[in-house]
DNA sequence: TTAACTTGATGTAATATTTACACAAACTAT
DNA sequence: ATAGTTTGTGTAAATATTACATCAAGTTAA
């Protein structure tokens, strides 16, 4: 190991959060227009400065907060992008972050740091500061990989949903094209037949056609599931 | 996001890297015994500071090759680890990293900062420096998924391998035992239907009992399935 | 009030995959 | 030549996956 040295002790930290909601049929991610230098004026990852005495994950859970109110969401530490140039100010090392949250269950707060934030379809992405386009990328990527294989969809839908719902949420994120999607009665027995999901007795109101049943997700009967040897796979 | 400040610019970044290697039945990971401050003579995961000017991957790769003379060995980065005093004499972040070695096809040259390294069973590990048997239990835990996914497993074995050493490197890996673990004949099925497998028509020489045929991993056919749409899984 | 519209709910047969399982063959060492 | 050890192989049963079409329950408009 080199001399241990204050020369080592010459990088910044940060966070990026990669926001993930989901409206109607769309993947969204939630994007701030930068205030400050550099970039300024450009849509970015909402994220900021570790300070010295906190926790790289509770960073990431203060600019959540900050940003959207909400606190115990779903949080998953994906990767690190280290590349000496990656910022241009100096060298600036950043944790990427995915988390899932429940649209419209809150008001976006845009602080100090953003001009304005705002959803944005992940299908249709403009260019962004710094390297945020690549570690967008790979959280999506990471989220694509999760969904299949833990139960983690349900963080971005209301407590209560129809399996319409979940099926389209499903197809978003995998990216299948409308009707090379998944096969209706196949995804419900699927999803059924792990039990726990409920079906609540209720029906949807205010819709013009048949009201679906809802549903929710039942984490402690998942739990228990799991403690037997079960295995979540979509 | 907090004013741009010199005050951030005072983490140290480091990368720590469990090598793993596979001998006879054995799952192994290479360790270092530390030889300087904190925690001089016990046992480390291998690991360095990040230059100034030195992507972090770059890093990871260098601490490899000084340790092991290997390169272009299969790396994988898997987590980064910033509690706020995981390190005792300042603010280190470290990014943790698993690499797949041939073990035996190297001689290991303990650096300056190692007193000396060792394999180790990864089924009979102590107490390590830092937060490294976190650490290793991250690594070994991504290397557990990454097995089923990915053709992987290849890079712990020599060229020409049996389908048994193949199965027992699955079990070790997989955490089977004996006899719980994989059927020896649906193994062969499995593996041998994926056709990148190729039988080499030779056979081991000097075993005291019937001689294995010799397979090898034919990553250029493997690519041309993956293109076609095939999907690795074990 | 009825017809048109929209989305919801449901079962079965064909196919593919996974599992469980046992014995003869090839070589070495005595 | 016999004992000891590990290799190599096939099939049937059980399970999981796929493909596919119609009636039901509401709302809206004529």
């Amino acid at each position: 190991m080199a001399q241990f040295s204050q020369e080592f002790f010459k990088t910044a930290m940060t966070v990026d959060n990669v926001i993930f909601g989901f409206d109607e049929a769309d993947l969204k991610v939630l994007l701030i227009k930068r205030g400050t230098e550099p970039y300024t004026g450009m849509w970015a990852l909402p994220g900021d400065f570790v300070y010295p005495n906190e926790d790289i994950d509770a960073a990431t859970a203060r600019i959540l907060e900050e940003l959207t109110g909400l606190k115990n969401v779903y949080l998953e530490q994906v990767r690190t992008f280290g590349a000496v140039n990656r910022h241009p100010f100096g060298r600036v090392v950043s944790v990427a972050y995915f988390s899932l949250v429940k649209i419209n269950r809150f008001t976006i707060t845009p602080s100090s740091f953003a001009q304005k934030a705002k959803w944005h379809s992940i299908s249709k992405l403009k260019e962004l500061a710094f390297d945020h386009n690549e570690i967008l990328n790979a959280c999506f990527q990471t989220l694509k990989q999760r969904v299949r294989v833990r139960p983690i969809g349900f963080e971005l839908l209301p407590p209560k949903f129809t399996l319409t719902e979940l099926q389209h949420l499903y197809e978003a994120i995998l990216e299948l094209n409308p009707e090379s999607g998944l096969d209706k009665r196949n995804f419900r027995k699927k999803i059924l037949s792990m039990d726990f999901i409920v079906d609540l007795n209720e029906s949807q109101e205010g819709v013009a056609h048949r009201p679906a049943r809802l549903y929710e997700f039942d984490k402690n009967k998942y739990e228990k599931f799991v403690a037997e040897g079960f295995n979540f796979e979509l």
